[in-house]
DNA sequence: CCAATTTACATGAAAAGTCATGTAATCATG
DNA sequence: CATGATTACATGACTTTTCATGTAAATTGG
């Protein structure tokens, strides 16, 4: 019985990402937004007016996933597209009054989250964690 | 720039997650399954005969998916549905000659692909940041 | 035991995601 | 500086997932 899975690297961190997650993604979607909405809004938190390609990438989603996404937030008043003048090509993506509000919300909310469920671990335990798992994806990363 | 998600766990998680199986993920669609097929047949490696909540709760999906994933899966000849003796509401779910192949064969792909991804690691690093991800899981996991 | 509740899975309509491809803008080269 | 290739996003047909609910089999309590 349960040879393989339960240590198989790709596994555990797929498990330890859903299980870690899923308070949080609960209290998302009991206000009203989806995961990859949340996904978009803390990523323009910190990085307001990506392109489409870049969000993306960040979200860890597909391009047409992408843009449909946008169409409804665009919809739902929480982002808006902004033409980039250098190249004709790209969308920025920008949040709107509300999308800005209800990013901060969510960003507290989320911090709050982590510490709650890091609460067990000391500075040093919580540093080698994010370590690690930086080490993972520098690893795996596509070479840009 | 940046200040949030770049250090946020839950996203390092995801990426982690996502980056790292990236490569894998590909070799199983190249070969004509799906990442879901590919969990189920995984799950159903170590423990077959699972009810369908069971896997649900394995393959980190939802009950309504699994059904209908195995109902595919099923029709493709790769698993098959067993009624419960003790319990008429169970299904459990058991691979058939092809899917224990198929399954056989990806999990000696997987066991390659993790060799290779944690290449440069030692044997203490793996057993280190394997027991860092269950540790996270036990704690995020629903009480049972 | 039997009604009320709960549990396990199935199902149907709607939402979201995916794959292939289209269109338009930029880039590279001769 | 024109043309062929490439890049960025949009779009449409199709597949998969989700949410709410249905059905039937256990379980529980009176």
């Amino acid at each position: 019985m349960g040879s393989f899975v339960d240590d198989y690297l790709l596994y555990l961190l797929a498990s330890a990402s859903h299980d870690t997650s899923a308070e949080f993604h609960a209290e998302i979607k009991a206000a009203g937004l989806s995961v990859a909405e949340w996904r978009v809004l803390a990523t323009l938190h910190d990085r307001n007016g990506l392109s489409i390609g870049e969000l993306a990438a960040f979200t860890l989603s597909q391009q047409p996933t992408l843009t449909k996404l946008i169409n409804r937030m665009e919809r739902d008043g929480l982002v808006k597209r902004i033409g980039d003048d250098a190249d004709g090509r790209k969308v920025r993506v920008a949040v709107t009054e509300r999308g800005r509000t209800t990013a901060t919300r969510f960003v507290a909310a989320a911090r709050r989250h982590e510490d709650g469920l890091l609460g067990d671990y000391t500075e040093v335990e919580k540093a080698q964690l994010k370590r690690i798992l930086k080490r993972l994806i520098r690893r795996a990363e596509p070479p840009a």
